[in-house]
DNA sequence: TTAAAATATGAATAGCTGTTCAGATATTCG
DNA sequence: CGAATATCTGAACAGCTATTCATATTTTAA
């Protein structure tokens, strides 16, 4: 039984002190992440969780490039770079602009790179 | 034609100044992201990019809690609260400690918070 | 105008992911 | 001991996702 329902006697066997039960659980309900902000914040790194992307990006950080000049970079199907462009394009990650045949590709925004960098730290340290 | 590959006649149209194309290719080359680290990283992100993850970690940077409490406070199954905690244990992101019958769960990492918080940030302003 | 290049798009498919369900293990209580 | 609690686990299933393939569109080149 937990000790969300009921004031039960797990306090004695989990020796951590306790609020009362009542106080307990209306402390866990203000803390919670809303569904609906989890939700958009699960889209975001969502999005960065897929590795093309993310070489997409690291590649658009450094200069603007066309769609043809990324698929040969990263060895993708023409088609595939654009589809991940696509979405990276819907959540206003990168921005665009055509010249003659070729769309030059790059970043919009640079909350990215910081976050990018953060986690390339990240992993760098717990390995 | 991609001007990757030969010294096309594109400068023409896209009127922005390019290195000679061979040098090109080589700085391409260089900036993109290692296809393993890129894995790694897209790993990383995709463990945050799940609603339900992301708010028991928002319970657990508060403070310490058991499966069963977690699972009350977020409206889901025991199994599959345990399902996540696995999975956010496998990458070291909480740590945990059986007292008694109960399991506590607690965050393994501050870095996760910074992370959290500069998306959080971040989905604050673009909206 | 015809051909080729660059990109975009929709459908289809294979692979991944999160949940549920059933059951196993471990611990406490009577 | 046996019953209840807390957690874990594997299998199965549904939903999502990223790629491929075929095709359409637009623009330049011949």
């Amino acid at each position: 039984m937990s000790n969300l329902k009921i004031a039960s006697t797990d306090d004695l066997e989990c020796d951590i002190p306790h609020p009362l039960e009542t106080e307990h659980l209306a402390e866990l309900g203000q803390g919670v992440l809303e569904p609906e902000k989890a939700q958009r914040m699960a889209e975001f790194f969502s999005f960065l969780g897929d590795p093309n992307r993310l070489r997409i990006l690291s590649l658009l950080a450094q200069e603007e490039l066309c769609v043809c000049d990324l698929a040969i970079a990263l060895t993708m199907s023409e088609s595939a770079v654009s589809h991940q462009l696509r979405t990276l394009r819907a959540i206003r990650l990168v921005r665009y602009e055509k010249r003659g045949r070729k769309v030059f590709y790059r970043l919009a925004d640079h909350h990215i790179l910081n976050l990018y960098q953060a986690v390339a730290e990240h992993l760098d340290e717990i390995d």
